[in-house]
DNA sequence: GATTGTGTAAAGTGATCGTTTTACATTGGT
DNA sequence: ACCAATGTAAAACGATCACTTTACACAATC
């Protein structure tokens, strides 16, 4: 059990590496077995299928990603966003980019994308209303914009964006504070 | 010569709607050939290589875009966006998808990316002069993370999302003049 | 101490990949 | 009338795809 826990471990973290660096369709399943150090029948034993192993590295990444996420103000969220490019880089969300390579038609993947983007929404709303004083879900949604141009952006243009994000996010909050000072 | 062009059409046309819909990767030949109405041999006497036709795509897809958002306000180049995804759907960037399903290794697809985002950028920093009165580099940026955000964000959440990016510009762009108030 | 579970290595499944080739039909210009 | 260009249909190319199967090794459990 304990070594079964380090085999899924292992194939989860080479796959989501693989994926990451050349995409989901484009990586074989021999690629990812001799990434992980294991034969294609224990693979297949586990997640059952590429599908399933997409499916099981997104929910991993999506655990790691909440941990990463989990902050007390607006500002500390893209802090904790520019953390996580400078250590892992940045090539896009994966949900969204693997979501798109598989033309939505896949439920496991759907599905996987659809729970985080829930989760990022709600996450945003709850920041807001630390900031702000009360729910503001038009605040919220604009935040949203900048998170996922933040994500995307970066993957060209650099830590530029970064500090552009965190800058207008400042503004809009600011902006919101000055329409309807609930608090303070 | 005119037939040679109609036929370039009819493919650039339906490998884009094809790529765009199921993604690169997982589009074959065969499907863009039956979808074109042409032979594997016309096609490849005419882009060379599927990466050549996805080159081909993105440079006239990129031609499309550039006369779409040819517009003389912020706000007329969102409103222009927001039409092109109620007309053609959004699915996201095709050159960041595209770069990213090929892990960035295709030259004529990275260099295609590449040339989209600069134009994107200068049109950007542009239309920032005509609402400033002056170049402002930090407010380009901010708006070009807004523009990325909205364009991947929409794909998921709609029109929503296209609401909150024309939102938060105005704010930006508002907060930016009461700044630094060159022109009135 | 036989059984059950879980692993490996490696060959094999048929299908599909991007690309080339062969053979032939149609066309427009000199 | 002929030649060169440009198209089609279809077979063939070897490689690779996701996935399964066969055969075997080493554990721990009853």
């Amino acid at each position: 059990m304990q070594a079964s826990n380090d085999i899924r471990a292992r194939l989860l973290d080479a796959a989501e590496a693989l994926f990451d660096r050349h995409g989901f369709t484009a990586t074989g399943m021999d690629r990812l077995t001799s990434a992980a150090g294991i034969s294609s029948r224990t693979l297949y034993k586990h997640v059952g299928s590429k599908n399933g192993l997409m499916a099981a590295v997104l929910q991993a990444r999506d655990r790691r990603f909440r941990r990463r996420v989990d902050v007390a103000s607006v500002d500390a969220f893209f802090a904790a966003l520019e953390t996580w490019f400078a250590e892992e880089g940045a090539r896009g969300c994966l949900f969204l980019r693997t979501w798109r390579e598989t033309g939505g038609d896949v439920p496991e993947i759907a599905e996987a994308m659809s729970r985080h983007k829930a989760f990022m929404q709600e996450t945003i709303g709850e920041l807001v209303v630390s900031e702000i004083g009360s729910r503001d879900e038009a605040l919220a949604d604009e935040i949203l914009v900048l998170f996922e141009g933040m994500v995307h952006a970066y993957t060209y243009r650099g830590e530029a964006m970064a500090s552009a994000a965190r800058r207008a996010v400042h503004t809009l909050v600011s902006a919101a504070r000055a329409r309807e000072p609930k608090t303070e």
